[in-house]
DNA sequence: AGACAATAATTGCATACGCAGATACTTGCA
DNA sequence: TGCAAGTATCTGCGTATGCAATTATTGTCT
């Protein structure tokens, strides 16, 4: 009756759940802590970061749909993740000048403040998620894997 | 003005972004996949995946906030979520009888039925989010460290 | 037994999400 | 110019989620 069709498909299928659920543990433990702290979600702070960082170098900005591609959510979403953000004044929109399709968002100064503050928040809550997550034994090993990504370089 | 506090734990938020938006991409592929194929969720999906699991070896059956945790989703969640599935008819609920604040689940035979369905649908569309990811240079590292996590064993 | 804390599940409420359709702007081609 | 196709964003709608409060059951202590 329950055949074992094929063993590497079945670790693909652990391997992804593994990934899940430490996904969501690690989501949900963050989402506490910026919540609590600071009135931020995972992803409203996910889009400071990754806005604040294309615009450090001032190289280009990035569209609507690069956000939403970045942070990977449907476009809508997007839409109105940057609207909550300008509503509480973190951010500003922009039209494109020369393709006036095109929104260019930049972080505020009341935005880059609250990122800095939530940024310790938000990697002390990280590593308490990992630690603690390191701790089962079918998430340990993703743990280690995601630890050594981006060891030096 | 912008300096780097902690190599280390930059790398650690790398990493937990990777994390994320390979979950984000695997999940949103998967999930177009069995909505289309057979009208489930990734998550009910998953939830009669891990249910169809524990029955099998009819060793003890998982009570609602053991599900939540398996599946790393809240309480009250799991509470409509199981109410969706027993609404399809794809399990039952019954007490347990030595404490009644517990309730048990069963797949039933249809719920066997579409999950045996789906699971093709579900491994194919894992494969080739995969493969796509793979592509992108700040994910392959992850993809790669998700496709060896149980290979033998 | 009776009171009280602890545990399991559910429900009310506000919010965020994705999909599909609508709107605004640009480009290409006649 | 004028019109069709393509691209970027936004809006309407239904649904899933988490938190906090609620209900039901069990265990403990006197």
């Amino acid at each position: 009756m329950s055949r074992t069709p094929d063993p590497a498909l079945l670790g693909l299928a652990q391997g992804w759940c593994a990934l899940s659920a430490l996904h969501g543990r690690i989501e949900a433990h963050i989402e506490r802590a910026l919540q609590a702290a600071h009135g931020l979600s995972v992803r409203e702070f996910s889009v400071l970061d990754v806005l604040s960082r294309q615009h450090n170098g001032e190289g280009g900005h990035l569209r609507m749909n690069e956000v939403a591609e970045a942070v990977v959510l449907s476009q809508s979403a997007t839409t109105r993740l940057v609207n909550r953000l300008e509503d509480r004044g973190l951010l500003t929109r922009y039209l494109c000048l020369t393709d006036r399709r095109g929104i260019y968002t930049d972080v505020t100064e009341a935005g880059l403040a609250l990122l800095g503050e939530a940024r310790p928040t938000n990697d002390t809550a990280l590593r308490e998620a990992l630690r603690e997550a390191s701790k089962r034994e079918e998430l340990a090993p993703l743990v280690a894997a995601v630890e050594s990504l981006a060891p030096v370089s």
